[in-house]
DNA sequence: TTTACTGCAAAGCATTTGCAGGGCG
DNA sequence: CGCCCTGCAAATGCTTTGCAGTAAA
């Protein structure tokens, strides 16, 4: 069956359901920590391990190669500047509709998905014309 | 102006055009290397980064922060294994009319769209299911 | 000569792991 | 009493950066 979730388990999930944002892990174990809730930084990557695994938590990765963790909300996505990072929610998905038919002929239990766009965002392209 | 590709960006490109997967930047090193066309691992980064920036190469970041590289091909995206980390390809792609209305209403300049569904592949459901 | 590119090695960071102490059942 | 959860600190792995040598213009 399934296993209970930990205390350290639900204090994260918790404090990312009262969270508008995605957030780091490192994020997280220093809010916990603002609201005396410390717990180890091992503890928290591998409560969201735990969460992720079940479901309950998606996982954005950024270029940078830190991982943004929230609770699965409506679909969002972003705009994201290769140059400078900048990354702006976007609110239309198209995808719904094809995440059921891919669950079905793949065999694959879909928990989310992820869409970004990568280009410049306009300062970026004003500043790259402007380079000598 | 733009800026001229240097002769290492131009091998980079290169291999990458020669390749049909997605490849991480030690992968290029190690196949420069028996290609005997080696460069510095700095020198392949520098060169990625060059030529993401450029939009003629795009990136995907994995979940454990390695990032793979490819030359921008048709629409390709995955489904990918939370658990076991397995990465299927998918085929259809319903994204691409909302990337020119996105590349207009938010000023951004587009190269690249990336697209990945999470959840459980079917051998891993199978096995979590199976846990005590 | 002047500038930009490159290699090497050291540093940086997010994340993972080993291990011993501690809590819960 | 035994097992799982935790914390700490060390280790890992990818990527970035400083610096000095080198090639190109």
């Amino acid at each position: 069956m399934k296993s209970q979730r930990t205390r350290s388990q639900e204090r994260i999930l918790n404090l990312l359901k009262s969270l508008e944002q995605a957030v780091s892990a490192q994020d997280l174990y220093l809010e916990l920590r603002n609201r005396a809730e410390s717990m180890g930084l091992a503890t928290v990557y591998r409560s969201l391990e735990a969460l992720k695994l079940e479901g309950v938590v998606q996982v954005r990765t950024l270029a940078n190669g830190e991982s943004l963790y929230s609770t699965l909300k409506a679909d969002r996505h972003h705009l994201t500047c290769l140059q400078c990072g900048a990354s702006v929610p976007i609110d239309r998905c198209p995808v719904h509709d094809l995440e059921v038919q891919l669950q079905q002929g793949y065999q694959f239990k879909i928990y989310y998905h992820t869409l970004e766009f990568f280009g410049l965002c306009n300062p970026c392209q004003i500043a790259q014309s402007q380079e000598a």
